[in-house]
DNA sequence: TAGTAGCA
DNA sequence: GCCT
């Protein structure tokens, strides 16, 4: 992959990478991750108060990221008890070229979206140290991508993200508020079925 | 509040 | 898209 390329955009400080990955690069990205839904199948979260989340998810790393009435955290095993599987290397690889950071990520979540699924509006703070940035791939279905402040309301901004797209959560921008909004579907073939998978990157010790 | 629904 |  090239070596820190420049950014395609820049919406609220965040980087955009637009078609980072090349045809070739996504279906090979979305074989190594069967092997991680394989080793540790999805899983349908469920967020303090109590509510099932729309996406479906999974990790690999050292580090999985789990939500359930008990609160968000970082747990070193999958609910069903067996450990994370490795990240795979053709993720590691976007880490190692979009972050400019040196050490390597310890959890890498895998967001599945269907049709219908949606994130709200949320900050990345369950990691210990935020000089670390959180480095964002998208595979399949086209996203809308929604950028706000670092306090909840205020003005916002959106972008789509499309397949093999990647972005960096870092800096400054590191506490904003950000979320998907919606899915569409049909616009890309990557996945058989639809959907979109977000790969997320994170150090979170 | 990593949620939802309702109205426009 | 805006509101909560």
């Amino acid at each position: 992959m090239k070596n820190s390329p420049e950014p395609t955009v820049v919406v609220r400080r965040i980087p955009v990478w637009k078609q980072l990955l090349s045809p070739e690069q996504q279906i090979a990205m979305v074989e190594d991750l069967r092997g991680v839904v394989k080793a540790a199948p999805l899983f349908s979260p469920v967020t303090p108060s109590g509510k099932e989340m729309s996406v479906r998810m999974t990790s690999a790393g050292k580090f999985g990221w789990v939500t359930d009435r008990r609160g968000y955290r970082y747990e070193p095993k999958h609910p069903s008890g067996a450990p994370w599987p490795e990240v795979p290397e053709s993720v590691l690889d976007v880490w190692r070229t979009v972050s400019g950071y040196d050490r390597d990520p310890e959890s890498c979540l895998v967001n599945f979206y269907g049709t219908d699924a949606k994130m709200g509006m949320h900050q990345d703070k369950d990691e210990a140290d935020f000089n670390a940035p959180v480095v964002s791939i998208s595979l399949g279905d086209a996203a809308l991508f929604r950028i706000g402040n670092l306090e909840r309301g205020g003005k916002t901004e959106s972008i789509w993200l499309e397949s093999g797209d990647v972005c960096v959560i870092g800096g400054e921008a590191r506490l904003l508020y950000h979320g998907i909004d919606r899915i569409r579907p049909g616009s890309s073939s990557l996945l058989p079925n639809g959907g979109r998978i977000n790969v997320t990157m994170r150090v979170v010790t």
